[in-house]
DNA sequence: CTGAAAGCGCTTACAG
DNA sequence: CTGAAAGCGCTTACAG
């Protein structure tokens, strides 16, 4: 139907099974069998030499809406990003890439936020049977939305954040990241260290303050709420954050970032300010990124392992039937990077 | 087939064509072009208010594998990008998602580097139907792969790079941008200027030399080949080249910096040496990112249209033919953001 | 104004 | 050991 381009020049019709099989001089279904690595297939070794032949002369490529109509399986999965510009995401995303690929599946990367959609739009993908599953990573999702994802019997699973209730997600030990964090200043000698937390709506954000109380409160330093200050995960909120708790009458003398790209903000508005790092106050903060080096000072951080994230969700998503729960935490060591924005206390 | 999932709880059965006539009491070809509005139906109001309502009570989806199959056209596009974690390209993909979506087209978006399958992942995608055209941003092609995609007579498009020799890319004003940072440097009085370049490569790199040194030409100054170092698009490159330069015997007074990454390692330098900016060194470079504005100083660059380069892009590869020429730039705006990182040399 | 039918390119039980 | 056939869910000329 489609023998040339709208341009005009002769488009290279597709090659489809039964060309192969021709070529072969077998049936198509043994064709297939033998691209699928069919096990149950008993093939004479000339056979199978004659239609690897075909299939590589010919440079045949499975069209994948006739086996996705057929299996009803599309090959794919989805991954949900609330923002492409956070360098955070992008470790998420190449770990669930290289595990998508492991299982010959592809990955299909989309912001919930952009597209318009919004919200809506990744239901759409399940809906049409674009994805085989979902995979969610930060952002917020309605009551009603994780209903409608649970009645499609289609997997999803939450990445980094916990869902409203029911327990499908991957997350990381941000308690136990945080608390690194914190014990880091504290063995450095710092008793008044406030904390520059996340957004208020954000999972992660919840489970580093956390972090950063059972921290104090192991060593008997009591809690300050003054001390605890709202960011955002972006430079501006961290700037924000650093400026008040530098007007408290009392202020602290070490800050527990909870984003690196906040950290980034926080360390500009010191600067502005006039007060060294770490002369005046010692700078930590959650995610290690490759600018953190190049921060002034070079930043000292806690490096989570967000590639093993993507990827962990990627295999439980593949193989978990969409109705179990799941609930893990990754356990792959966390690590303090210790560079030059920490030091004792002046 | 598959009623329950593996699992065991009942999976609602996918609503079909016929499932939705069948409420209507109507044939599916006719809720097919309701479905798609197709402009020849001539349908009595009081069916279409049948077939409308059958649609919605069923809450019907169309089953894009069927209908891919059945129109040859996949409904997605693929962009691919060398690095998730180069914020630059999330402005591309931003500005490709929303024309997308405008089409009602998926966006499918995959690195070049991680999956494994390297450069001829794109290729299998093409191959296999899974999209209809593809998008591909910065990273490097073999000439040979650029003939295999030619050959498959599917449109594809170069993003922000022009290819190895045929007419298939949309880009950006560089040299303009270039000239634009250079000629703020040379109006504050600069003469000694260097430039720390992007990576031997890369398309963009070429093109902001040119720049370069169009801009130093047109006022008389000579170029010295030494002030022109080859850096990378990351921090770790722009700090080597600022070293670099700071040690020739005759060093600049400003430094043009190819990418606003780059920059960030730049600054880091510079300060490790005790330079300070803009005092004893300005510093620009072109795209303007959240961050540049909490670098320290806050940085001078040139903002870049990269949105509208992926709507852009996007439209064109939807809309002109796959054997038809494109040779396009951009001509959006490119602005100027002068902040604290440029002043006058000492 | 609406329906019946063919067919897109696969996979998979089943027959021989 | 290999082939014939059915059918996944759509769209689209065509018939009436």
């Amino acid at each position: 139907m489609t023998q040339s381009t709208g341009g005009g020049r002769p488009r290279t019709r597709r090659v489809t099974l039964a060309d192969v099989a021709r070529r072969a001089g077998v049936d198509k279904a043994v064709v297939s069998r033998v691209v699928n690595d069919d096990p149950l297939l008993n093939i004479r070794p000339e056979t199978r030499a004659r239609v690897t032949a075909a299939l590589k002369e010919l440079d045949y490529r499975p069209n994948v809406a006739a086996r996705s109509l057929r299996t009803a399986r599309a090959g794919t999965i989805g991954l949900f990003i609330p923002d492409f510009a956070n360098p955070v995401y992008a470790e998420i995303i190449t770990g669930a890439e290289t595990a998508a690929a492991e299982r010959g599946c592809a990955l299909m990367v989309g912001s919930s936020t952009a597209g318009g959609g919004g919200a809506q739009s990744y239901l759409d993908l399940l809906g049409q049977g674009r994805v085989d599953g979902l995979l969610l990573a930060g952002g917020t999702i309605a009551d009603e939305e994780q209903a409608t994802l649970a009645d499609r019997g289609l997997p999803w699973l939450f990445v980094n954040r916990r869902g409203p209730e029911a327990g499908r997600h991957v997350i990381l030990d941000d308690v136990l990241g945080a608390r690194m964090a914190v014990d880091h200043l504290l063995d450095l000698g710092h008793r008044r260290i406030a904390h520059v937390g996340g957004p208020a709506g954000a999972d992660t954000a919840h489970r580093r303050r956390d972090g950063y109380a059972t921290a104090l409160r192991r060593v008997g330093v009591e809690e300050d709420p003054r001390l605890v200050v709202q960011g955002s995960y972006g430079p501006e909120g961290g700037a924000q954050a650093a400026r008040r708790l530098l007007d408290d009458p009392e202020p602290p003398t070490a800050l527990f970032v909870a984003n690196v790209t906040s950290a980034i903000g926080v360390l500009s508005a010191l600067r502005a300010r006039g007060i060294t790092v770490p002369g005046e106050m010692s700078v930590i903060a959650v995610h290690d990124l490759p600018l953190a080096e190049h921060l002034i000072p070079p930043l000292t951080t806690v490096r989570m392992p967000l590639r093993a994230l993507g990827a962990r969700a990627t295999r439980l998503l593949l193989s978990v039937p969409a109705d179990h729960p799941v609930e893990e935490i990754v356990r792959e060591p966390i690590e303090l990077v210790v560079r030059q924005s920490t030091a004792r206390p002046g």
